[in-house]
This record gives C-alpha cells, sequence and structure tokens, in this order.
DNA sequence: TGCCACAATTCCGAATTTCGGAATTATGAT
DNA sequence: ATCATAATTCCGAAATTCGGAATTGTGGCA
C-alpha cells in the first residue's frame, strides 16, 4: 500500500521528510484569511487527503491548540497556537522595528501606504504596513498577502530574487493559472527593465483597478530573505507621475539605508 | 523501542494522536516572541528530544517554509508561513472587527490601552490592542502573551472559566511554578470575588509593577471561546480609583454589548 | 415519527515510515 | 594542528501511521 501519493511533487529529493508532519501542516495551511470555519470533508477536499486521516490531523491539531472547534456546526478555525505563533514571527524581526521609522516617515510625505513584505510561496507577504495619518497604529494588515504577479512589490521581489527560487517561483505560477500567463510575463519583462533602469518596479492599476505603486527590494542580512518595500495608494491620491518623481528617491534612500542593516554592527 | 516516551503527559487518553505531528508542532512553539534564531541543539533542548529527530523535524519545517534557515550560524527562525498562519488566524476573528471601534472609544475616553484575548494554554493572548492617542504605551501587540495568574484579564478568564477547564489550567499552573503558588492562589480567590461582587477583576501592580488594570469577560458565540477585555494603563496615568469608578462602568457596558454578538443574526 | 442523506469518526490489519543511538562530517576555537 | 561542539547521516527495528470500509451521529424532510 504505498504511502506517498502517486502525483507527489517532490518525487525523489525528499528524502528524509517527515511525511505526518507535512499533511499536518498543509492542514493548517489551507486555511485562508477571510474564509470562515471549515470541515473535516473540506479540508479533505483541499488537502488531497483521505477523510480518515483528515479526521485524524484536525483531531491532533485541535488538542493541541492550533484548531479549535465548533461544536454545533462540527467545523475548525484556527486556534489561539497559530496566533501566538504568528505573533512570535514578527516579533522576533527586528527589521520591522528599524524600517517602521524611516517608512513612516516616507509615508508621511507621500500620503501613500508604505509597506515591508517578503516572499510568502506564491504571494508577497506583508511585514509592516504604515500610513499616512496612523490613527490606528495597528498592524491590521502584517501577515496579508499580495499578488506575486501584478504587485509592485512582487515584482520587485522577481526582478531581484535569486535565478533559482525566480525560476521555480514562475514555473509554479505558470501551471497555477496558464491563461493569465502572457500577461503576467509581460509584467515581470517590464519589471526588471525597470528595476535595472530606474532602481524600482511599478504596478499602475494592474494589481487592483486605480491603485498605484512602487516598489524596490533590499537584502536586510542576518540570513533574513530579500525583502521589498511599496509606495502604494489610489491614484486620485498619488499619480503615476508623482510615485516616479517624488517617492522614488526617497524609496531608494530608504531601501539603501536598510541594505546590509542587521550585518553591521548597529 | 518503545517510541513514546516514558513520561509523556497523556498516558492513556491520546488514543489517535499523530505524534510526528505534535513533535514538529512542538518545534514550531519553542520559537518564543523575543529569542533569536535557535540551532537544533536548543530546540531539542527545549522540546526534550533526540537531535537526530530534531534534525528531521527543523529539515521537513525549512523546506515547507514554517522555518528559516540561516546558514552561517546554523540557526533557525520562524518562517514566512508561520507569519501567514498568524494573519490568517487574527483575520477570520470578526469579533476583533466588531470590537474594535466601542474598544477605541473606551481607550479615548480613559487615555488607557484597551486589549482584547483569549487563553491560549497558560497565558492570555492578546488578540486586538488599542491604544488612547496619548502617546505613553505599553509595547504590547495583537499575538503576544500576557500571565494568566497575574494579570487583570487572566483572572478575568480564571474567573469565568468552565470548572473544568480552569481546574486543569491552574493544576499545570501550580506544578510550573509552585514557589509562586501562594501568591497566585490568593490572587485568583480574591479575582473571583471580584467578579462576583463589581463584575471584573483586578491587577494593580501584580503583573508589573506600575501598572494598572481591570478586566471582565464574556462570550462572543459563533463557537468561539470565553473572550476577555482589559483596561490598563501605568498608575500615574490611572489611577486604581478612575479604573474603578470610571472605567469599570463602560467596560461593563462594552462587554454586555459584546455578548453573543456573534450568535445574533447581525 | 420514521426515513434518508450527508458527514465525521472509529476500526483494523498491513507495511511503510518514523525513530533514535552511534558514526560521520562540518565548523570554529585554542 | 588538535580538540570541542554541533549538525547530519546511517541503518536496522518495529511502532506508528495509513486509508478503505463500517459505524455512528446529525439534521432535514415527508
Amino acid at each position: 500500500m504505498a504511502r506517498r501519493r502517486a502525483g507527489e511533487t517532490l518525487p525523489a529529493e525528499a528524502a528524509d521528510t517527515v511525511t505526518a508532519l507535512t499533511r499536518g501542516l498543509d492542514v493548517l495551511g489551507c486555511f485562508r484569511r477571510g474564509d470562515g470555519p471549515l470541515g473535516n470533508q473540506e479540508i479533505a477536499a483541499r488537502v488531497r487527503l483521505p477523510r480518515s486521516t483528515v479526521s485524524r490531523l484536525t483531531a491532533t491539531l485541535t488538542r493541541a491548540g492550533w484548531l479549535l472547534h465548533v461544536p454545533e456546526t462540527q467545523r475548525y478555525r484556527l486556534g489561539p497556537a497559530a496566533i501566538a505563533l504568528g505573533g512570535a514571527a514578527l516579533g522576533g524581526l527586528d527589521i520591522r522595528g528599524i524600517a517602521r521609522a524611516p517608512m513612516q516617515e516616507l509615508a508621511n510625505r507621500t500620503r501613500a501606504v508604505v509597506a515591508l513584505g517578503m516572499r510568502d510561496r506564491l504571494s508577497m507577504l506583508y511585514l509592516e504596513v504604515v500610513r499616512s495619518d496612523a490613527p490606528i497604529s495597528l498592524n491590521l494588515e502584517a501577515g496579508s498577502r499580495i499578488s506575486l504577479a501584478f504587485s509592485a512589490m512582487g515584482r520587485a521581489w522577481l526582478a531581484a530574487a535569486p535565478a533559482n527560487e525566480r525560476e521555480e517561483a514562475l514555473l509554479r505560477l505558470r501551471e497555477l493559472d496558464d491563461g493569465a500567463w502572457p500577461r503576467i510575463a509581460a509584467g515581470i519583462a517590464k519589471a526588471r527593465e525597470d528595476a535595472a533602469r530606474i532602481g524600482i518596479c511599478c504596478s499602475f492599476g494592474e494589481w487592483q483597478d486605480g491603485v498605484n505603486a512602487i516598489a524596490t527590494s533590499f537584502r536586510p542580512g542576518g540570513g533574513l530573505p530579500l525583502m521589498v518595500i511599496n509606495v502604494g495608494a489610489p491614484a486620485f491620491v498619488c499619480s503615476q507621475e508623482a510615485l516616479l518623481d517624488e517617492a522614488r528617491p526617497a524609496l531608494l534612500d530608504l531601501a539603501r539605508g536598510l541594505e546590509g542593516v542587521l550585518d553591521r554592527p548597529h
């Protein structure tokens, strides 16, 4: 009875990988921001695992506090341990604290939203978001995702990422939605060109209609991967010209200042 | 070769629990907010598992994006998937959005910090934190933890939690630090009394010197567990009297308004 | 009230996968 | 160059996980 499913993505290389753990994590990972509680059946469908297996997995996750069981509806939602993990992960990132002040300054100056992000699989992940007025300084949006292919942030990552990582991402992006590929490829070609020529990548209404953004990447050091900062706003707040002429130099300065900060003594 | 370790906490009841998954989650969970990257050895010590096992586990977690490997120092830190999970967990909690506005109002009125939390194992976990405009603030964010035994928030939970959950928590609290037990027990006895008499629990300088707070609990419904709201501030911002006389009624109102919101049609 | 459909959970034998001690390799310090 | 520390790999043993099928539980509907 072959345990490892036939179409497994990694035929050979996953030599010592703990399958049970991977599967459990997949169950956790299938909870996406915005969707309500999930039943075992729904989960089984998402992670492509037999129901009995999922049943055992969810039971384990619930016992450990990673999932919360809603008895009346027999569904699961992410539990406190999941929240705490995110807090620990975010709390350990000193780069956030270092970047916050200059990001805030830039946000105030441009009246836009400035965000710091890194890649998570096929998305960009916000690590810190600051707004111009910051009446609520809460990091409401830290931990949320944005398109890798169509956002300025994602494109800046693609433009600067190590070749092997980029190629792997592009490959998976393509097989995810082959129809959108021409549009994706065009955007990325332009992005690499922009990055080389003017140091930033753009997304003018391509991620969401009426939203303009520019972004650039840097390497914080300290063993952390490539990171990206973007400046974005509704078109009526920041025109393309405003972003390119005014925000761009400041953004480049900001990124340059953060280059390798974590490696420098202090 | 007995796989399940001798002193396992749950001798019998964990009938179908996926051990490998539990262990992997323990590895993730041993990363606490504030401590830097961890090596395999350190992890092995924390979770009490053989090094070779931990090695395999961390390799698996890294491959899936839950851990980030820092090559030069050979240590691990929590990865993007962990952050994303926290985001998804927090994003799915509608109660945060519902509670935010009235919490903000209360914060402004009292010039204190108002927080919403739930229990996570032996801590209270902040789900939402709202500050007044006043600049002095505690350094607490959503996803961080606070003492179950000594904070107003923790005491409010203990005072209202279902008996079995409370007893289990108290038991583990006691075996965690038997020396502190008398002080813990006294605080909790007082808390239950306060809860019954005036609807709130207090912590005046007991959690941290110079910090006053009061808290009360409510049941949001929707299958969610008991939650707590607190109002707290440095003593020179809010005296005990100010909290008891002014903040208390408003806090009780707030909590009453949230009682069962998620069950009501909308 | 009884029946049906749907979903979750439990059962159980098979055997793959995990486990961990020991050996090995890598790294860095003295 | 040698030693100490830590991570990883190896490998045989067998416990644990796996998943199909049966069972139990739930809610809707006639």
